[in-house]
DNA sequence: AGCACGCCGACT
DNA sequence: GTCGGCGTGCTC
């Protein structure tokens, strides 16, 4: 990087924009000069955009040509170990720099001046004539002295109209100022007591304490298990960062999990920190985004995108159910928040805690290899236990056609009836049926823009595609053949799985939670918590309930497809499946209660399910490490997804033969190339999609390599490929 | 990304 | 003749 940190009005500086250009344009300083890393307004071609000074200019266009800098915006010049941190994701993704510069100015407003409101303040003089109304508002005034009030906030606390307030500004009683609409976040006190922690907590929060007072950089992976207290210890992590005036960071993967802990966080240090989602307000994100560049906000809690906010002095990330797949961002810009996470502490000397109860392979051989330091939680808070696991044989069970819940776990339900405790049932699979297919023809009816099967939702009385979205009414006749009235539903899903529950205990209140039968979070939130409150005896969930929801009432979860995860040919399946069940099961018995988990399933012999009925985990992770070390897959080999899409197959088929017959920069590395084959899902939207994956040994330059094997190509007509380094999903 | 330029077919 | 389709190229 240039050691020059300011440039003189008129000298060459080279300006990165937010446009898509694979370069850097040089433009004079404007008046006044510029610091590096200055956010600035640049005219080009006729229109004005918004860039970042990036350092000298390059020199090699026509002075004459040469534009200049419109004006400097008056945020916080972007500190260099945030423009080397976006370099270095940009290079890890193989992502242009102007989509990292979009990516880390997602804050709305930036180019205005900063906006400021009117509050009042005491003035000098005194009110011509006093009355009641005056006098009410002077003394709301004096009560409530260091406050910052507006006029209709003033009238309000002193129970007078706006009349009152603006006559006495004019009599110079009260006076006006001028003050910045985004406010500070409100100062967090880490002395204030937390949660008295058992030992094992106390000692685990003691080091990772230390780590954070050493200001220098490490990776704890902290795995505790389900009630084992992650949050209250990793909370005193975040009060040693903050009594060292240096910013923390949480990143949570759910937005429906912000508003619990921004309130476990409200009790701990005595104010809510800042809140960064896409569930935000625009002015509140504007606050956010400036607040924390002007070291104006101690703590934020977000998802994976805070991570581009331009924090003053970040001193610690804690990547909360770091195994969480949702860290990796699947549209737009393809990085892992979790692997970012450990690279931006890396550069600013910050500590990072990875918690979980099912840590992710990944993180877990980079504990084993001793790139991470792990610590464990292992006693459950309280005198709760973990759930007793067992598996239903399905090959066993008698069940009659169209039905889903086993004899053996009817019954245990049952029992929970009677013993009014709740049970939770598992089917990670939304709407009512998967498949409709015609009884006459044996068609199944799918998505006009997508291969995919559409699912049908009885609630919503439709059809939906799962990958679109895309919805159609239920046909009364087969769309394929004609024939009347023999459209079947095959297969359970929630809403199915709530019809069978319904029937064998009509007695029972039964509530069903799918993201897709709640408009907003909020709603889903109050949902949770009259659960939680009781209000419910059997509860139906998909994917969603296994997120570290508390019901306090549940003693008996029953997984009705264990299995499901297992089939495909993901390389994480088998990882995937463990974690969900282990969460799921982790719901049972967090009270007094002890709790009880089910697993329906064809395999009970299958290595996976074995292991989760065992919870031997150390065993489960060393089994599946050796094969993957075998296979040479992630992560002990690397891999990178390519995507081609286009309206023509042939055309896309064309292009990814000419990528895999020009493959020299990946056989010189000892990479292999599969493909090109139709995508995972070959069709979505009307795009027809082609897959290429790339396999390469560990420790080589596998990014640099694929650069220079796509560097030739040139994207024609509506075709566009993207590139997705140590992809996640691969069915 | 926008936006111009430019080269062809279809129209008042 | 001219309107408008979108392929190609440029922006300091």
């Amino acid at each position: 990087m240039s050691g020059q940190e300011f440039f003189d009005h008129g000298e060459r500086v080279a300006v990165l924009t937010t446009q898509p250009l694979d370069r850097l344009l040089d433009y004079r300083a404007p008046e006044g000069g510029c610091f590096l890393g200055a956010f600035v307004e640049v005219p080009l071609g006729p229109r004005k955009v918004i860039g970042v000074v990036w350092g000298p200019g390059t020199g090699d266009f026509d002075s004459a040509k040469l534009r200049k800098v419109i004006r400097v915006l008056e945020v916080a010049p972007m500190r260099g170990e945030m423009r080397q941190f976006l370099g270095r994701v940009a290079d890890y993704t193989l992502t242009p720099m102007p989509a990292m510069l979009r990516l880390a100015t997602r804050a709305p407003g930036l180019s205005d001046p900063p906006s400021m409101r009117k509050i009042l303040r005491r003035g000098s003089g005194e009110p011509d004539r006093m009355t009641d109304a005056r006098r009410r508002v002077l003394e709301a005034m004096e009560e409530y002295g260091g406050l910052a009030f507006t006029t209709a906030e003033l009238a309000e606390a002193a129970g007078v109209t706006s009349s009152v307030v603006k006559g006495l500004v004019k009599s110079g009683a009260l006076r006006e100022e001028d003050t910045p609409r985004d406010q500070p976040f409100p100062k967090l006190d880490p002395e204030l007591p937390g949660k008295v922690l058992t030992e094992e907590q106390a000692d685990v929060a003691g080091k990772l304490g230390a780590g954070v007072a050493s200001g220098q950089y490490g990776t704890t992976l902290l795995k505790g298990v389900t009630g084992s207290g992650k949050t209250e210890v990793y909370l005193e992590a975040v009060a040693a960062c903050l009594r060292k005036g240096r910013q923390a960071l949480v990143l949570l993967p759910e937005i429906a999990l912000t508003a619990e802990f921004l309130t476990r966080v409200e009790r701990r240090f005595g104010a809510r920190p800042a809140e960064w989602h896409s569930g935000v307000t625009m002015t509140e994100r504007r606050r956010v985004w400036k607040m924390t560049g002007q070291g104006a906000a101690q703590l934020v809690v977000g998802a994976r995108s805070s991570l581009f906010l331009p924090f003053r002095d970040l001193g610690l990330i804690i990547v909360d159910e770091e195994h969480d797949t949702s860290y990796k961002q699947e549209d737009g810009v393809l990085y892992n928040a979790r692997d970012m996470a450990v690279l931006r502490a890396a550069m600013c000397s910050a500590q990072v805690i990875l918690a979980s109860a099912t840590p992710s392979l990944e993180s877990w051989a980079n504990a084993e290899a001793g790139k991470y330091t792990r610590l464990n939680l292992v006693s459950r808070f309280g005198p709760a236990v973990l759930p007793e696991m067992s598996a239903i044989d399905m090959r066993a069970e008698k069940l009659a056609s169209q039905t889903w819940i086993s004899p053996a776990l009817k019954s245990a339900i049952q029992t929970r009836m009677e013993r009014k405790e709740q049970s939770l049932l598992f089917l990670n699979r939304r709407g009512y049926a998967p498949v409709t297919l015609c009884r006459a023809c044996g068609q199944q009816v799918a998505c006009d823009h997508c291969d995919t099967r559409m699912v049908e939702h009885r609630f919503l009385k439709r059809l939906m595609c799962h990958q679109c979205g895309e919805t159609k009414p239920m046909p009364e006749a087969c769309p394929s053949c004609g024939v009347e009235g023999k459209m079947a539903a095959v297969g359970p899903g929630i809403e199915r799985l709530a019809e069978e529950a319904t029937s064998l205990f009509p007695e029972a209140r039964i509530a069903v939670l799918s993201s897709d039968l709640f408009g907003s979070a909020r709603a889903l939130k109050q949902r949770i918590e009259e659960i939680a409150a009781g209000e419910a005896d059997i509860i139906l969930g998909t994917q969603l309930v296994a997120k570290g929801h508390n019901f306090p009432q549940l003693t008996l979860v029953g997984v009705i497809d264990a299995d499901l995860g297992l089939q495909g040919s993901d390389l994480r399946a088998a990882e995937r499946t463990f974690q969900l069940m282990r969460q799921v099961a982790g719901r049972a018995g967090r009270a007094e209660k002890p709790g009880q988990a089910m697993l329906q399933t064809f395999q009970p012999e299958h290595p996976v399910i074995r292991a989760i009925l065992s919870g031997d985990e150390e065993s489960f992770w060393k089994v599946e490490a050796s094969e993957r070390q075998a296979a040479g897959v992630p992560p002990y080999g690397r891999m990178a997804g390519i995507i081609l899409s286009g309206p023509d197959v042939a055309q896309v088929f064309d292009l990814g033969n000419a990528l895999a017959r020009n493959d020299g920069a990946l056989r010189q590395i000892g990479a292999q190339l599969f493909g090109p084959a139709p995508a995972p899902i070959a069709r979505v939207r009307g795009r027809h999609r082609v897959r290429l994956l790339v396999k390469a040994p560990k420790g080589v330059a596998l990014q640099d390599a694929i650069s220079r094997w796509l560097a030739p190509i040139r994207l024609k007509g509506d075709l566009r490929l993207s590139v997705d380094i140590d992809p996640q999903s691969f069915y």
